[in-house]
DNA sequence: TCAAGATGATCAG
DNA sequence: TGATCCTCTTGAT
């Protein structure tokens, strides 16, 4: 579930096994040995993420720059490595336990220059105490395009994917397909402080959760469902089905290529 | 056994 | 906007 929680809460488990400890990495699968290479044996630093991207700083001085994409999975296990199963990019052993890196769309070594033009491109993460709201208006008032559209673009605002796109706007009322020009700062500023309040949420619980108590299927006297992705949510992925809150037929379309749901009901276009 | 789909991002046209 | 890449799971045949 690669969304900016789950980077940031990756960062956070590398760090409890690995950080000051001299590590062993290897590329299994071959496609990253060079990369490998050239910090086996040194000592891990740090681990930090930004967005849905992660970072991996060696003592030594280069950066493993890990972006999970679509499909990307990093498990963390105890106890020693078994022999690799599956094409597993990036093995990191250390000891007490190792971690495997399947899937990701981006996985390179890079040097801190690299690491902060990276960080640069993105926009202000809702996980960080020192992200900048104001900055992501800016850009979300100044543009025509969809706020369904916006808040999935990472150089407007880091970290939320598919997932919190569609809660958070179903939480607000508010129309995917609203232009951002519409979005008031004040309607803004709650979709933020929701966007805050859920991804902390994940980052502790490892589930997307957006389903408000009062709104439960069971309290709406309906069978509860967990969705694949590990959590109850109002809309994603719930297209056909009735909305928790008015039983409208919650909608789906394609948006830039991605999968968007609301409920015509509760999101009214304006 | 094979195709489709999935919480993402980039590039060409 | 569509094609492409990454890997695994699920469902159809």
């Amino acid at each position: 579930m690669p969304e900016g929680h789950t980077l940031f809460r990756l960062a956070a488990d590398l760090n409890a096994v690995f950080a000051g400890q001299q590590v062993e990495v290897t590329s299994p699968q071959g496609r990253f040995s060079d990369g490998a290479a050239t910090v086996d044996g040194h000592v891990m630093d740090l681990a930090e993420s930004a967005g849905k991207h992660l970072f991996l700083r060696f003592e030594s001085g280069p950066v493993i720059h890990v972006h999970l994409g679509l499909i990307g999975a990093f498990r963390i296990e105890e106890g020693d490595p078994p022999e690799p199963v599956g094409a597993v990019r990036l093995r990191i052993v250390g000891p007490s336990a190792y971690a495997e890196l399947r899937g990701a769309i981006t996985c390179e070594l890079i040097d801190e220059a690299k690491m902060a033009t990276v960080i640069d491109r993105l926009g202000p993460d809702p996980l960080r105490l020192d992200a900048d709201a104001d900055k992501a208006f800016a850009r979300i008032h100044a543009s025509k395009k969809a706020i369904g559209a916006l808040l999935m673009d990472q150089t407007v605002l880091a970290g939320v994917g598919n997932v919190y796109r569609a809660e958070s706007l179903f939480r607000a009322r508010l129309h995917p397909l609203t232009p951002g020009v519409k979005v008031s700062r004040r309607r803004w500023g709650a979709i933020w402080a929701d966007l805050v309040e859920l991804m902390d949420y994940g980052v502790q619980t490892g589930r997307i959760d957006t389903v408000r108590p009062e709104h439960e299927p069971e309290a709406m006297g309906r069978e509860a469902r967990v969705d694949d992705h590990g959590g109850e949510v109002y809309v994603y992925r719930r297209a056909g089905q009735q909305c928790h809150v008015c039983s409208s037929i919650v909608r789906t379309r394609i948006l830039e290529g991605r999968n968007l749901f609301w409920c015509p009901t509760c999101q009214r276009r304006r």
